[in-house]
DNA sequence: CAAGAGGCGTACCGTACGTTACGGTTCGGC
DNA sequence: GCCGAACCGTAACGTACGGTACGCCTCTTG
């Protein structure tokens, strides 16, 4: 396990210094982990010098533009007053629905890169800062939900991280690593619809308690 | 989908050449996208001269190691004489069992890092050899078990492909991105044939033929 | 043994890019 | 209106590395 690595994501930042990381962002989604300071400069209107001052070096720039986008798509939990098997099911859809928007996203795509690239070369962290906010920060909001299901009877499981994993498996399958690969995998709104009824469908299948209440 | 990207794995390989291709894979492994052809030829003990002529340039020999390694990973098919019930699930746990030793070694997560990495800046298609030889020749080895499975009347399925789908997803669940990552998942032999048998299991609760021959 | 090919080691070139330095401009405070 | 700070644009520096050239060695072939 990496270290929590967590994300104060204020740090105080500036108008202006989010103005620049967002070009930085929208630079790395369109070069990839080749684009020089120069390019980022260019782009976002400001000096090398600013740059560096603000962000130390080049690995400073990527790890506080990868935190930038982290700290926007904190995605809000769903809430459970009233919780019966069809409530589960849309929570479940939905988290299911939201993870493959993501993953699919372009952003989403070219921060996984450059994370694993950077990943086993351990100059920064930019692995263990994805990870927090992708696969970890979905297990921390769906657990809550998974319990609840096992507290009202819908669920059956011994371990809540099992479980996840499952889920995860079945949501995700092969697209992250097709999708990292280059491969364009057709993932229209329709289709990640259905993946996400399926997967749903097939969670309930394996973890759903035998006799409801 | 990535162009076919037919691997011929002969494609005459010396012995020496393949000496090495083997030193640049180790020296891959260990230092990641950042090897210098300098560093390799030292390490195979040749001129960067002789490099440039067999493999044309850095890419060439990039991806050459990349086919090089997945000449050596063939994995024989099962045998399917006697099919049941028994037999079909040492099958798949035998898959999945080898999936998972594959993408927890060393060198896959480094091959698999580069061509992440390069994929997208369009340079070479290290991500679709990575591809072809990593989740597609799973799902080309594995489809005829599963439909000899189904013309048994031992599972039910309408598409081969989904089903394969799912199966990789419960099989692979999380790790794969989570090594590429960096984190460090424990994976040990018995967590491998753990994790090989839940797997079968939950894939025979979900495509399982409900009344058996 | 002579000739030539293939290959090793190394020095070298060009370039791209990270990083730094510097002059000019804007802007808030006195 | 003046001062200093922050910042822009750009030029310059140093280095790392991909790619090439060349001299020397070794081994095969006639």
């Amino acid at each position: 396990m990496l270290q929590p690595a967590e994300i104060d994501t204020s740090e105080a930042l500036t108008e202006r210094q989010q103005a620049v990381l967002d070009a930085a962002l929208r630079l790395l989604v369109e070069e990839g982990d080749n684009l020089t300071m120069t390019a980022v400069a260019r782009r976002a209107s400001c000096s090398k010098e600013t740059l560096y001052k603000w962000f130390g070096d080049r690995d400073g720039l990527l790890t506080a533009t990868v935190q930038w986008q982290a700290s926007k798509v904190r995605v809000a939990a769903v809430d459970r007053d009233t919780l019966d098997l069809g409530s589960l099911t849309a929570s479940l859809e939905r988290f299911a629905s939201d993870w493959l928007k993501v993953i699919s996203s372009d952003t989403s795509i070219a921060l996984n890169r450059v994370a694993v690239g950077h990943a086993g070369s351990g100059k920064d962290d930019l692995g263990a800062v994805v990870l927090q906010n992708g696969r970890f920060a979905l297990a921390r909001r769906l657990k809550p939900v998974l319990e609840a299901g096992r507290q009202a009877g819908l669920l059956e499981f011994d371990d809540a991280e099992t479980a996840f994993r499952t889920f995860f498996g079945l949501v995700g399958r092969d697209v992250q690593i097709r999708l990292l690969l280059g491969d364009r995998v057709e993932l229209t709104e329709a289709t990640i619809g259905g993946d996400a009824r399926r997967a749903t469908q097939q969670f309930l299948a394996l973890f759903g308690a035998k006799n409801r209440p």
